[in-house]
DNA sequence: AAATCTTTGTTAAAAATTTAACAACCATTA
DNA sequence: TAATGGTTGTTAAATTTTTAACAAAGATTT
């Protein structure tokens, strides 16, 4: 669909924000928009704006800018968010609760269709209305929900099995919260999002002067 | 105290991730690893993890290796926990609730001491312990703890504005989760954390083959 | 219709980061 | 004490990413 060389990840990580941008240019009713104002709105240079959008192709007109509207339907074709994408947590804790009470991934396209654990005292509940199945039944709901994308929020030391099972039931992408890195298999998206890492890049940085 | 000119901030992620491996090696009894086991047990090359290690000084032994609780012991120190940080969210909702639920911030040595909320059904209640304070005595218990870090758990629209007042109170780092760009004057560390931007990762690199 | 003003897309340059290679060094063994 | 094996720290090379510059192109003005 679109040329897939090596793009930087980073760039995956902006084209997000700008579309986000976007949206609400184009609910203001602003029609058209710069790569200065993009840039200006999630704070990059407007080169880097238009670097990123190249890499995709041509969607703005010279001496005028980009239509908001369009370059939002653009990028979330881009993002593979013309479509909407089901999501199973596996992990009914603090974590599990907060993910699947959110509102905001809707909006984007996203939905959590069932929430795994492996607490008899959570199995058969509910979260914001999504059932909680057992770890038993991961394979059979990833086939009938055709579910894509896993979330892992379980305690560092299942981590690594909870991957192994969602890859088996043959979950595509992963998000690991558990502080240990988790391996899958080649063809598996898989990102970890490390919120203690957060706060200790803010550490080192003021560390110093303290 | 450290060298710091300047570090990638890939760099300052990947210390964290050392010093969880590092610690647990520890645990069990490993007193000297290699920059090859650190290597695999965290995703990287040794090459990289050594790499990373030499902005800082040199930690290890040529022919045996590095010194697990000594490594860790720098690292930490490197990272600014070799003391105690005292954090106050803001936004006692879904996220801010998980966040101070959290066990693990405190063995990494933060303190998550108030959360602040501008919702009176909220304000005076708990949260794992923890008092729910109105916005305006935000920088009144920012002075009286010492609180150095600041977490924005509420709504994109009110964000900038929690932001301002952060700073104001005189927090100086800060973690932003609301899916907006914040801007804070030079000389605080802001760190963007966009959770539904991690699952459009995903999404981009599995659009295609879907 | 020519001149001017804007803003994009692209190319080149610069900067940052990662990877690779290897000399230096330590420990162990012969 | 010399030789061997193993691992670091460092330097150089390669790669990736960002920044800067500007020609190309559309809109507006004279
Ligand atoms: N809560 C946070 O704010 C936060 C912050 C940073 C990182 N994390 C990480 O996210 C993960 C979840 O954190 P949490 O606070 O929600 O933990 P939690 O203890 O509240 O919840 C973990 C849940 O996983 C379930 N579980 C345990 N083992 C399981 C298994 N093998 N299979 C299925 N379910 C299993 C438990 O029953 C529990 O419901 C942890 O790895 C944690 O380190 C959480
Ligand atoms: N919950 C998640 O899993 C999740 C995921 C991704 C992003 N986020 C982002 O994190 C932020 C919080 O999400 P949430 O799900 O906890 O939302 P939430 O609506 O559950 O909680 C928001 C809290 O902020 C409080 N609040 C609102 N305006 C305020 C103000 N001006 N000052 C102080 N408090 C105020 C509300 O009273 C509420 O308690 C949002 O920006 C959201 O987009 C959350």
């Amino acid at each position: 669909m679109f040329k897939k060389f090596k793009i930087p990840d980073a760039t995956i990580g902006r084209l997000s924000m700008y579309s986000r941008y976007l949206s609400e240019a184009d609910e203001k009713g602003i029609t058209t928009v710069s790569s200065q104002d993009i840039a200006q709105a999630t704070g990059v240079t407007p080169a880097q704006v238009r670097k990123d959008l190249a890499y995709f192709g041509e969607f703005g007109t010279r001496g005028v800018g980009y239509n908001s509207r369009e370059l939002y339907t653009y990028i979330m074709k881009i993002l593979g968010l013309d479509k909407r994408w089901s999501i199973a947590i596996v992990g009914a804790g603090n974590l599990g609760r907060a993910l699947s009470k959110y509102k905001g991934f809707q909006q984007r396209g996203f939905d959590i269709v069932c929430i795994f654990d492996n607490d008899p005292k959570k199995i058969g509940k509910k979260l914001a209305n999504i059932n909680i199945y057992p770890l038993d039944q991961l394979e059979e709901k990833v086939k009938e929900l055709k579910i894509d994308l896993g979330i892992i929020a379980v305690p560092a030391s299942a981590a690594q099995e909870v991957a192994d099972m969602l890859v088996g039931a043959g979950i595509r992408g992963i998000i690991n919260f558990a502080p240990i890195n988790v391996t899958v298999k080649e063809n598996i998206i898989l990102r970890r999002v490390d919120l203690a890492a957060q706060l200790e890049y803010l550490t080192y940085y003021l560390e110093e002067t303290r």
